[in-house]
DNA sequence: GCTATCCTCCGACACCTGTAGGAGGCGACG
DNA sequence: CGTCGCCTCCTACAGGTGTCGGAGGATAGC
């Protein structure tokens, strides 16, 4: 649904809290990104109708915030390509980045750490359910 | 690079081996995917164009091979999904899969033996951050 | 030999995405 | 008041992808 470029603004949003069209231009470039004032705003009025961010002005011109968190476009591009390419199963697609990916003892210890708690088999607890939206959560519509 | 509905048609090549465009109309009609004959002679055309198969004609029709393997994409998938939106850290990919999903006792064992083979700081040392879990449950190769 | 089939090739078209230019509004400033 | 600078809106256009239709060649029956 977000192509690359949106979700490029989306990005700036999320990591600097709101900002109108001009101050996301300038962290892009900042980012070697050069393009046209007119073509961030496109990509934000698009944004905005994909329900992505929101906006209201604020003296000359319009901050725009995210709407949807990074956590739940994680989730869901990560749900996609495991629909789309690790039959529905997740544990495929975890398998498949273990297999290819070095990981440090530190991530491989984080690792070892959920498993644990995620395992029933291994203590009779509960799997902990997520701790959701935690920077932008939702707002008033 | 390749859309959506290619991969469905090189996913059934996958599955099948070589095929017709004829056989893999079949295959998709018989997923409950309605379309024109010509409609999947593009996408294969389109999909040896951008090298992902191969074809060779035998008898009345051409046949069609996977050129690029199912793994091949997964890992490109993968990585273009952690450098997009997981700072390049799959570390981090994994940890948001696992807090979102649940996995099966036999998944996860999976995952420990992976993990045990893979962590260089198991070999005959203990992990500093690594407080308990230390109940063997090994045995991987 | 004529026709029904099947196959491929070519072209088309709509929608989405990335990128941008020009027009027009509005406040600041000389 | 006229102009500059910044902002938004509208429009456009090219490339990629999904979806096909029709033309034209081989083939197998009738």
């Amino acid at each position: 649904m977000l192509g690359d470029a949106e979700l490029e603004v989306l990005k700036v949003l999320w990591d600097r809290g709101p900002l109108t069209v001009r101050e996301v231009l300038g962290v892009l470039q900042g980012h070697g990104r050069d393009l046209a004032y007119t073509t961030v705003l496109t990509m934000m009025t698009r944004l905005e109708a994909k329900g992505a961010v929101a906006s209201n002005r604020s003296g000359p011109a319009y901050v725009y915030r995210p709407r949807v968190s990074r956590d739940r476009i994680r989730r869901d591009r990560l749900k996609g390509l495991v629909e789309q390419l690790f039959d529905g199963a997740p544990g495929s697609l975890v398998l498949s980045l273990m297999k290819s990916e070095s990981f440090t003892p530190e991530e491989l210890a984080e690792f070892r750490g959920l498993i644990e708690r995620l395992d029933p088999a291994r203590q009779g607890r509960r799997v902990a359910d997520d701790a959701d939206a935690n920077q932008n959560g939702r707002g008033a519509a």
